[in-house]
RNA sequence: GCCCGAGUGGCGGAAUGGCAGACGCACCGCACUCAAAAUGCGGCGCCGCAAGGCGUGUGGGUUCGAGUCCCACCUCGGGCACCA
């Protein structure tokens, strides 16, 4: 033992992550080598990952996702592009709060603390960030302008008020946005959510529908299929018509017309009865007086449903009649109008057309309470009144007066033009989006910037007034949820005077959902300390959009959609030519333990620090990279720290061997392992373009190996070629494993930082080969391996294939009926 | 039910329609060592003593040639879901 230690000291070739960790992060905290020139000297790229929220410090997630955006960040600069990287905290939420009634505290306390923990953390972790740009949107320096962007949405009408029934969280006291509804549970903290009638804010994202829809063909191949597949679902697009049905008027009222959505209006000759929804304020307006407590004694029933069970397509159909009939526009038939709640007040027009023959609920429906079924579209499949299955596909239209005989589309755009004609309906684009609803009662978020005045109502705070800031005074028990805004607690803060008549007004009281702030801050990143507006917008031009985002798939519907929807209404202010955020993204997968997320309950936690300590930095970053695709799953039980510190230590003993002078002309090294070197860096190059890091660790392993071959049995230590060699390994594992590779460049007699060095350069004439492998086939089975030379003629090779002894042996004497010859690498012979 | 994605050794995973299993983990062996650790070298899909045969979820198809393309199905993961 004590033989092997002095020696290891004596030559002092051992790799000690700690020592190279203190020896290069003040280094490079002195160089401040991130921050963008912005002077046009070089192509401007924009890498962002998705900020992070302060809660508590880093975890292995944040090690997985921010390695991902790292390494793109370093490729990049080591491309020679002008890289922004900046870093910030998405910092206002409830954690804070809860953390701050707990410890009778103010959530700023909380948040900053961590923020500061997690900054730390950042840098032992060696992001390449920018840190000049730091923002936190708890700011008031930030939320100022986040006041500034709801006050601009206020005025062009898409910030706006109404009284509606809104998902609420019974235990977080707080409404939530139907993004933040998770099979009928809160996002957060999964309890069942219930509905509650109350005057709320919202944006009105259903207006940007269809351009959020339509301009995702441009992210189309530069955003993972399934994000977008999940936004289209979201927004839910349908095509069809609107049809109005005349309500026949009773004694006590007069008739009226209720119009339906539907996206058969081919099938209007099979509809047998009328079904609107039993919480829409229309099943009242339509009930007959000796109805009314029968509807309302169901419409009780209805609210004692949770959601999810509202939701159970398993439940037994319920509903009742309201004695009253509507008038089918096409051929005047009678058809008793029923409430029920499988009909939904917040889709469509809140009521149907029933076709039970070719829709299954309303079958189900028609079959719970005794009512017709008619077939109007043959599919050649069983009667649904006597299978009990309604028929949806296509076939021809019967007992449908003019549609009849038509075909399923044919029958559509006839029955479209019919109404049209008559001015009973017309064709309509539905979507299942609704508006996005913004306020919060709760403390720790963005006050919205508005004063309620007696007299003038809804009034802004003026631009030069912002930002209007939290009150400092509340802390502790102040801030528990009580269902409505501790802020109205906070009477000075309150009470205030109307900007627009000076008379004595209120501040609204509810803050903003936190999903506001982080649908710009992309945009403030690329002039935080900007004032005279939430950003420049010549900064916003030179650097937007963002070129590559990288974060988790959990923000598929949420942050994502929000985003583009503030882009594309920024873009309609004018203030920026673009009108996407984000022109490609990457969703890195998550880090498991044992197959599990992991999770205090489940206690499977891994401590991203105490695998800092027991792996380094380096270790743990090059096993995000290295043990899957980026967007795959990585279990912490299946992955070997060890494996890569091993691997890391290899390479970084070869820049010790090197003892040729820095400068060295390759050319005259070693040809064979230039090309390896060539060819690892130009493979690189396309599998970091295409994001498949796993493989480009993979290939430098390979690379590394064969140095060491050519050091220890090859050309030896001395030969230029592996001065080349190493160069090459420094740069690349500079995007992996920075403080490996920045003491591997110092060893080999560069300053630093080896994050500078520039991607090297590919000699092609190195990437041909002289002589390859040619593979000889029969019937596509391989009998043989030929080394030939690289630029052999097809008539040569064949020859040469045809001669082989297994070859002639496979064919057993029998003649040739085709020989495929692709020069140099392959023969196919198929015998007769 | 609808919409996405994925099925390759003991494990993580490679593979512009052209040598399946690169690279690594685990395991086995060898060298160095009194010994161990570290390091270096080698082996490692399955069946078989071998020759050889079989192999990328299943069944078909296209092709000189299919992990890769097409059709049908199975399984798993994810999203949406009484959305008219």
């Amino acid at each position: 033992m004590s033989t092997q230690h002095s020696e290891t000291e004596a030559t002092g070739s051992s790799y000690r992550f700690q020592d190279l960790e203190a020896t290069w992060g003040p280094v490079w905290e002195e160089l401040g080598v991130f921050t963008p020139k912005d002077d046009g000297t070089a192509e401007r790229r924009y890498v962002l990952d998705m900020f992070p929220y302060p809660s508590g410090d880093l975890h292995m997630g944040h090690a997985e996702a921010f390695a991902m955006g790292d390494v793109v960040s370093r490729y990049w600069r080591q491309l020679g592009y002008d890289v922004l990287h900046p870093i910030g905290w998405d910092s206002f939420g409830l954690p804070a709060e809860n953390a701050a009634i707990k410890r009778n505290a103010h959530p700023s306390e909380w948040t900053y603390a961590n923020i500061e923990t997690q900054a730390a953390s950042f840098k032992r972790y060696a992001i390449s960030a920018d840190w000049s740009r730091r923002l936190h949107t708890s700011d008031p320096g930030y939320y100022r302008w986040t006041q500034w962007l709801f006050t601009r949405f206020h005025e062009k009408g898409l910030a706006y008020r109404k009284d509606h029934p809104v998902n609420w969280c019974p235990k977080d006291q707080t409404v939530l946005a139907n993004e933040q509804v998770v099979a009928g549970a809160c996002e957060r903290c999964g309890t069942p959510v219930t509905k509650k009638s109350l005057n709320q804010w919202y944006f009105r994202i259903t207006e940007y529908a269809d351009r959020l829809l339509d301009d995702m063909d441009q992210l189309k191949g530069h955003w993972p299929e399934r994000v977008l597949a999940m936004q289209r679902n979201w927004i839910g697009r349908s095509e069809g018509a609107h049809v109005d049905f005349a309500v026949e008027a009773t004694d006590e009222s007069p008739s009226r017309a209720v119009t339906v959505f539907t996206t058969r209006p081919d099938t209007l000759y099979g509809a047998t009865f009328f079904v609107v929804a039993a919480d829409a304020d229309l099943a009242g307006e339509l009930v007959t007086a000796d109805r009314r407590a029968g509807l309302e004694a169901y419409q009780e029933q209805v609210k004692a449903l949770s959601e999810i069970e509202r939701q159970s397509t398993e439940r037994e159909k319920t509903g009742v009649f309201l004695g009253r009939y509507a008038i089918n526009p096409l051929n005047g038939e009678r058809l008793p109008v029923w409430a029920a709640d499988y009909v939904l007040a917040e889709y469509g027009t809140g009521a149907i057309m029933a076709v039970p023959a070719h829709d299954q609920r309303d079958l189900d429906f028609a079959k719970t309470f005794g009512l017709p079924v008619r077939m109007v579209v043959d599919t050649g499949e069983e009667d649904p009144a006597v299978s009990g299955t309604a028929t949806v596909g296509e076939g021809t239209l019967v007992n449908s007066g003019e549609l009849s005989g038509l075909g399923k589309d044919e029958a559509i755009a006839r029955a479209i033009e019919i109404v049209e004609a008559a001015g009973t309906g017309r064709h309509t684009v539905n979507f299942r989006l609704r508006d996005w609803l913004l306020s919060r009662q709760r403390f720790w978020g963005t006050p919205i910037p508005i004063v309620h005045c007696a007299d003038c109502g809804e009034v802004p705070v003026p631009d030069d007034q912002l930002p209007v800031t939290l009150p400092e005074n509340l802390r502790g028990e102040a801030l528990a949820p009580q269902g409505t805004s501790p802020l109205a607690a906070a009477e000075d803060w309150v009470n205030t005077t109307c900007p627009s008549c000076g008379g004595a007004a209120k501040r609204d009281t509810d803050t903003m959902d936190t999903f506001v702030d982080s649908s710009w801050y992309f945009l403030r990143f690329v002039s935080p300390e900007y004032t005279e507006g939430p950003f420049d917008p010549a900064a916003a031009a030179r650097w937007m959009p963002v070129g590559q985002y990288v974060g988790g798939v959990e923000h598929a519907i949420l942050h994502l959609l929000y985003s583009r929807f503030f882009t594309k209404v920024i873009h309609d202010l004018g203030l920026i030519p673009f009108s996407e955020p984000f022109s490609a993204l990457l969703n890195q997968g998550q880090v498991l333990n044992g197959g599990k997320a992991m999770s205090k309950s489940l206690g499977n936690g891994v401590d991203l620090g105490e695998q800092l300590d027991k792996y380094g930095v380096d270790a743990v970053r090059l096993t995000m990279i290295f043990a899957s695709p980026p967007e795959d799953d990585v279990d912490w039980a299946d992955v070997s720290p060890s494996g890569s510190a091993k691997f890391l230590a290899r390479a970084w003993r070869l820049a010790g061997d090197v003892t040729s002078a820095p400068g060295a002309d390759p050319a005259a090294g070693d040809v064979a392992l230039r090309r390896v070197t060539h060819r690892t860096v130009a493979d690189a190059a396309e599998l970091l373009d295409a994001s498949k890091f796993n493989v480009v660790v993979a290939k430098t392993m390979e690379l590394v190996n064969a140095t060491r071959k050519a050091i220890d049995s090859g050309p030896g230590a001395g030969d230029p070629a592996v001065r080349e060699a190493v160069e090459a390994v420094a740069v690349i594992l500079s995007l992996f494993a920075p403080y490996t590779a920045e003491d591997m460049w110092a060893q080999l007699g560069h300053g630093p930082s080896v994050a500078n060095a520039g991607w090297p350069t590919v000699d092609p004439s190195l990437l041909v080969q002289d002589t390859v492998v040619a593979v000889v086939q029969v019937r596509g089975k391989v009998r043989d391996r030929l080394d030939v030379p690289a630029d052999i003629t097809e008539d040569a090779l064949r020859e040469l294939a045809l001669a082989s002894e297994p070859v002639q042996r496979a064919l057993e004497g029998r003649g040739l009926r085709t020989v495929i010859v692709r020069a140099p690498k392959l023969v196919n012979i198929v015998p007769e």
